[in-house]
DNA sequence: TTGTATGCGTTATCAA
DNA sequence: TTGATAACGCATACAA
């Protein structure tokens, strides 16, 4: 700036304010200095500017993986959505741990970020960031001051155990993430419902609590097929479990749905040609992505006294071909 | 920090030294120190330090598709080890779009990166942000100052073309992306290559442009099966194409491997899954992130006068189920 | 070992 | 409409 004032013969207060676009400049001078600052290839110090204007113009993602598909496309929605007004991403992966989380956090407020989509891990998340406009995706904790969207995980589990009930199904296993988490417990209740609305008095026959991942997927299924009486059908909280799940019973020979029925969370586009394609919740990642922006935009933008709302978009189930009655 | 000093009774350069480890402090005012800025949660504003030490420890990363599993590995993996070294990462996502790259790389220059990670789609994306170390990652364009790291293309196109070769196909169409880009040209020579030295004198039947989507892998099917006469193998030049492919021949009821065999490059872990599962080259993702990391460390530090290496990492062919003999 | 003072590149305030 | 100047929070050269 200072040279573009000097070739232009200008005070640096007055290339910044034809630089801004300010209405009381002389438009010759503007396009003077417009021009100038093309030819040198000027580029305004984000730094100088956040320092001084109290804004990075930037946003953290803070997220437990990039590798989950689900996680992935919101990143994508995310990236979007805030390109488009102008902010940055500052990304940040916890791997559910929540050290790396208060890390990221910490990260993220000595970069002043404006605002702040997380996948919460920690349940006093907040404390480790205060005073910056959030919303919880997906996840959440109660005790945040913060907005939360989230697709509707109760009607979700209710309707993919319904249709396993609905087909005769008896003995079914869940397979679900961490139970402290609230989609865990959300889509517990979900289920719960499921069986308190049906002629089957009892609950899941097991339910395992782990990780979203495809190891632990096949894992538990190990766990299921070798000890105790197996189940008729597999209820998979997430698209990786229902991944691991899917490669070991390929290996192991068992098929799907013959010998067991599998629904599961989430719809990564492999669902199409996976043997076999499988019955789903498809949770609304790009709504929830977009709401999720929307919301923390407005945060950012005026309405930062609002009450927090909490959103949760409704998903649909598809039925596919890896559910049937269960054997005899 | 002006702050932390009046409640310690020191100057403010005092406090800034006892935060940034030098030497020259006294042990019990620096431990006061820092125990108040530990009361007070003190987090040092970036943008200032950033303004004054000329460093923002952001590294950019600039690439054309999220959901694309390729680069949300290689995403994945930089973010860690960047995060290891106290980079942040700033993600710039261009759908291999030249303008939202010019775009990006202005930004990402207006954010004074130290270093940048690029998949480049402009032939000349380097007029756009100049001055910054960068490494080109799996694309690279010869006319850049720049580090190149990718999968060995050529081979793995050779190998997997030959083992189609060696199956006894002599009608293949080559399904891929861009003709402008360095990989697409690089696997092209890969098929040439195999050819040459295998018995079948002529080339592919059919050679499709496209992007690597699904979509433009189901359409370019489509075409194969419906124009001219049809090939007995397809080599798919990325798992989303692969992907269309896999889901239109499922549609229309063609089998793969029977009717006929698919080849592709990269190894998203649904390939476990699918029907059938893929005979693919394996990029080696992980080595490629890993590497393209280690050198941009390196010339953000010492070594910045280095020449341009150009790093080519083997990945090795898998042979799963979707190829066999042809028909007949 | 510590304090004083300067400047990084911008924006914003105040006079002119 | 413009220019001079202060301030944003921090790191550092230099003096004490």
């Amino acid at each position: 700036m200072k040279q573009i004032a000097r070739e232009c013969g200008v005070a640096i207060s007055t290339v910044s304010r034809a630089l801004n676009g300010s209405t009381s400049i002389r438009p010759e001078v503007r396009e003077q200095i417009v021009a100038t600052a093309q030819r040198l290839g000027y580029r305004p110090n984000n730094a100088a500017r956040a320092l001084r204007s109290r804004s990075s113009r930037t946003v953290g993602v803070v997220l437990p993986d990039m590798l989950n598909t689900f996680y992935a496309k919101c990143t994508a929605i995310l990236q979007d959505q805030f390109e488009a007004q102008g902010y940055g991403i500052r990304l940040a992966v916890t791997g559910n741990s929540v050290d790396r989380e208060r890390e990221a956090l910490a990260r993220l407020e000595s970069e002043r970020i404006d605002g702040l989509v997380i996948v919460p891990t920690a349940r006093r998340w907040q404390d480790h960031i205060r005073g910056v406009p959030a919303v919880q995706m997906n996840r959440h904790t109660k005790s945040a001051r913060a907005d939360i969207v989230q697709s509707d995980e109760a009607y979700g589990a209710r309707e993919l155990i319904s249709h396993l009930l609905n087909l005769g199904h008896r003995r079914i296993a869940v397979l679900i993430g961490d139970k402290n988490f609230s989609t865990t417990q959300d889509r517990m209740l979900g289920v719960r419902d499921a069986y308190d609305s049906s002629d089957a008095f009892a609950g899941p026959t097991r339910v395992l609590f782990g990780t979203h991942s495809r190891s632990w997927g096949a894992q538990a299924f190990d766990d299921l097929w070798t000890a105790g009486e197996r189940p008729t059908a597999i209820f998979a909280a997430g698209s990786e479990i229902a991944l691991g799940v899917l490669h070991r019973t390929r290996e192991m020979g068992v098929s799907i749905p013959e010998d067991i029925s599998l629904v599961c969370f989430g719809d990564p586009e492999w669902f199409l040609v996976s043997d076999p394609p499988l019955t789903t919740f498809e949770q609304p990642v790009r709504e929830v992505g977009m709401i999720a922006a929307q919301l923390l935009l407005g945060r950012m933008g005026a309405d930062e006294a609002a009450d927090a709302s909490h959103v949760r978009v409704s998903g649909r189930v598809i039925v596919r071909e890896s559910t049937t009655a269960p054997p005899e």
